[in-house]
RNA sequence: GGAGGGGUGGCAGAGUCUGGUUGAUUGCGGCGGUCUUGAAAACCGUUGAGGAUUUUUAUCCUCCGGGGGUUCGAAUCCCUCCCCCUCCGCCA
């Protein structure tokens, strides 16, 4: 959602915005719905304004003239009614038009059309060299069954798999590692569920744009959430934060569920692009004020975990027509999987601003000042993708799977993964 | 799933039977002040959110779980949905 005086005052901001991120959405009918809109406000309520003080009369009014009012204020409630039809119509358009109004871009978010147009801001650590020719995770899983993305066809259909086998231990292991450094740096550890209103889905922008991504239950009317994300937000929706807790850090667990409409053919096999994977996922509650700051200090702590875990990656600054609605700004992290010899995407790092906080209605209170949050959100870990990343980075010549050093510990003393 | 009870302002808790000037009594908490070396206590004052008009000032509208209805008028009556509590059943 986007502060509506600026719909009012500064309708040209966001024309450019929409011009930037090549969407088609058009800012003169929503200028000319609210305009319309609030002189329909103007009427319905003097003639409210009217009913209330008639009825503060008519108790003690007698007789005739009390029947004259009484049948003058049903003549007036007809008007109204009239009046109130085309308001509540002209609000339910009018706010489902705004609804795919996208967030203002910072100003460092580079101006682009797809994803050829992000920008690449530095790579981190070292491309790991092999003597041989380094396997993809699909055959070192497969060959070390820890991972089957064969039988899930019987079970599931396409894009599922089952992680096996040391595969299994290796998720735990990372969960745990992952979770007891975001534990040490301030995050509340959260399991959030995973079924949400669809108001949440709205709320934190994910609707109505990309609708068709997503599950919904047959029988209840809610959705499967894509990332912890929705929930972890949509947590305080509707709440005053005391201006002193902030920023409130979250680190949540959750499984996702991901249609992946549209993508046919793309990633088939394997577990890079699944309709189900588990995920930890960093969530920030911030005050306006330093919002940026903190945005930079989440990203560090994706790379930390990234350069703990041994990968190497690169920073992408994604560009205007790559980022979604709600992005001011987003940076993608871009692991080396040396089995695909290609940089993938492993972790995403947004900055809402105060997107998500009007759309959920979430404010702070600092004494008698009173605004929006601003909300930020990052992968942590990515499961299914950083495992990949560490079969194939970690692999030897005899197609084993060593276990990288931070993981050790919570391995049961497996150091490599072998055939059984 | 069955039976019963309940959802009111930051919290607690009246008001609902008997509809009328009640955005709502009261207590606590919060904020400001008096007093005090300071604090506490006491006393005084103040204290919800959203929206429209407006340069300011100010005026007005909406909100008593959500939605709908009855009525000139609803926190109060009716319908419906949701949530919470107690008991029973079922269950990881």
């Amino acid at each position: 959602m986007i502060d509506l005086e600026i719909l009012r005052n500064h309708p040209e901001i966001l024309k450019n915005e929409v011009k930037k991120r090549g969407l088609d959405v058009d800012i003169d009918s929503g200028i000319t719905m609210d305009k319309k809109r609030r002189s329909l406000i103007f009427e319905v309520e003097k003639i409210r304004a009217e009913k209330n003080e008639a009825s503060k009369h008519i108790p003690a009014l007698k007789g005739d003239q009390k029947k004259e009012k009484i049948a003058e204020m049903k003549q007036l409630n007809k008007k109204l009614e009239l009046l109130e039809q085309d308001l509540n119509q002209l609000d339910r358009q009018f706010f489902s038009h705004m609804a795919h109004y996208p967030n203002i871009s910072h100003e460092s978010t580079p101006l682009g059309k797809d994803e050829n147009d992000n920008v690449v801001v530095y790579h981190k650590g070292e491309k790991p060299q092999f003597a041989f020719t380094p396997k993809n995770h699909i055959a070192l899983g497969r060959k070390l069954d820890i991972l089957d993305d064969q039988r899930p066809a019987k079970v599931s259909g396409a894009r599922f798999v089952y992680v096996k086998n040391e595969g299994a231990l290796l998720e735990f292991a990372l969960v745990q590692y992952v979770l007891n450094l975001l534990v040490d740096k301030g995050f509340i550890p959260m399991i959030p569920p995973t079924m949400v209103k669809q108001e949440a889905m709205y709320g934190t922008g994910f609707f109505p744009a990309e609708k068709t991504q997503y599950y919904k239950t047959e029988m209840d009317d809610l959705f499967l959430v894509g990332t912890a994300e929705v929930p972890l937000c949509a947590y305080h929706r509707d709440e005053f934060l005391p201006a002193d807790d902030l920023p409130i850090k979250y680190a949540g667990f959750s499984t996702c569920y991901r249609r992946e409409a549209g993508a046919h053919g793309k990633d088939m096999g394997g577990m890079f692009r699944v309709h189900q994977f588990d995920k930890l996922e960093m969530f920030i509650f911030s005050h306006p004020r330093n919002s940026w700051e903190q945005y930079e200090k989440l990203r560090a702590v994706v790379e930390e975990i990234m350069t703990n875990l041994g990968l190497h990656y690169r920073i992408m600054n994604m560009c205007t027509g790559d980022i979604g609605n709600p992005n001011a700004k987003k940076y993608d992290l871009e692991a080396w999987l040396p089995g695909q010899q290609k940089y993938r995407e492993l972790a995403s790092c947004s900055h809402d601003t105060d997107y998500q906080a009007r759309r959920l209605n979430i404010k702070f209170r600092d004494g008698k000042y009173k605004d929006y949050v601003h909300t930020m959100n990052s992968t942590a870990c990515a499961i299914g993708r950083t495992l990949i990343a560490i079969y194939e980075n970690y692999q030897t010549k005899e197609g084993h799977i060593q276990i990288p050093r931070v993981l050790k510990p919570y391995m049961r003393g497996i150091e490599t993964i072998k055939p059984k």
